[in-house]
DNA sequence: CGGTATCCGCGTGGATACTG
DNA sequence: CAGTATCCACGCGGATACCG
C-alpha cells in the first residue's frame, strides 16, 4: 500500500490516507456496510451464532425478506456462514466467519465513535437548523 | 494479522458491543456514513481544506447536486465547516471540523480493513457464485 | 464560481401471500 | 421454522436548466 505522508499542522501525527476512490471494490463493501441492516446483523451475530427467527427478533423491525437478503449478501462476501440442519422443521443457524469477526473491530470503533459523539452531533444539528430557519 | 479467535460461550449474556439497535441516532449516523458519497468527501477533506470545484474534481464523477447535498448534511452534523469569501466570483471553502477529524480515524480503519480483505472477499464471492449457479 | 430547481428512472425495502 | 414470490411506494441520485 502506498503511504501518503501528509503534513498535518493539527495535533495529529502523520497519517496514511488509503486511496479509496479508485477501488470500486472498496465502494462496494462500503455500500454493503452502509445498507440499512448489515451493521445491525453483524453486531448481533458478533455476540453469538443465532437462528433465523431469533436473529430477526433481536434486530428490531426487520422484515423476513430484508433479513434473508442481507444474510445472503453477507454470506456471499464470506462474512457470515450459514448452517442448515435438516430437522423438522428446519434449523438454520448463522454466525460470523473469521473474516466477519475481523470486520467487527473497525465496525465497533465506528459505532463507539458515534456513541461518543452523538450528543455533539445532535447539538450541531440543532444549531444548524436554528441558523437556517430564516423562513420556512 | 490473524484474527483473534474470540470464543464466546453460548451462555455468555454480556454483549461485547455497545447496543446500537436502540439508538436511532446511531442508525442515522450510520446512514450518513453509508450514503454514496460521504466517506469519499470526508477522506478527501481529510488531507486539506478544498474549494467546491476542486473537491468535485477529486471526487470522481459526483454531480454538483449530490456534492452540495452531501456537504450540507455533513455541515449540519458538525463534521465539515463551510467558509464563504465574498469575492467575485464567490470563493467557498470546505474542511473538516475537529469532530470530522476524529471521525477520520474509525473511517480509516474501516477502509483499511476493506483494502486488507478485498481479495478474500472477491474470492468468497466467486466461490459463492459458482456454488449457486445451478442454472442461469 | 457555487450553487438551486425540476424532472424522472431505478433500486431499496416494506407488506402480503404462499411453500418445503 | 425458514424461507421464496410478487406487488408497489418512496426516495436516492443522475441529467439538465437556470440564478446570484
Amino acid at each position: 500500500m502506498e503511504v501518503t505522508t501528509l503534513e498535518h499542522s493539527m495535533d495529529e501525527p502523520t497519517r496514511l490516507m488509503p486511496t479509496l476512490e479508485d477501488c470500486s471494490i472498496t465502494r462496494q463493501i462500503l455500500d454493503r456496510v452502509g445498507d440499512k441492516w448489515s451493521v445491525l446483523i453483524i453486531v448481533n451475530l458478533g455476540a453469538e451464532a443465532l437462528r433465523f427467527k431469533e436473529l430477526q427478533r433481536r434486530s428490531g423491525g426487520i422484515s423476513q425478506r430484508m433479513l434473508t437478503q442481507t444474510l445472503r449478501h453477507l454470506e456471499r462476501d464470506g462474512i457470515v456462514w450459514r448452517k442448515v440442519t435438516p430437522t423438522v422443521p428446519l434449523t438454520v443457524e448463522y454466525g460470523l466467519t473469521s473474516l466477519g469477526e475481523s470486520l467487527l473491530n473497525p465496525l465497533t470503533s465506528l459505532v463507539e465513535w458515534v456513541n461518543r459523539n452523538n450528543t455533539e452531533i445532535a447539538k450541531a444539528r440543532i444549531g444548524y437548523d436554528r441558523q437556517h430557519e430564516t423562513q420556512e
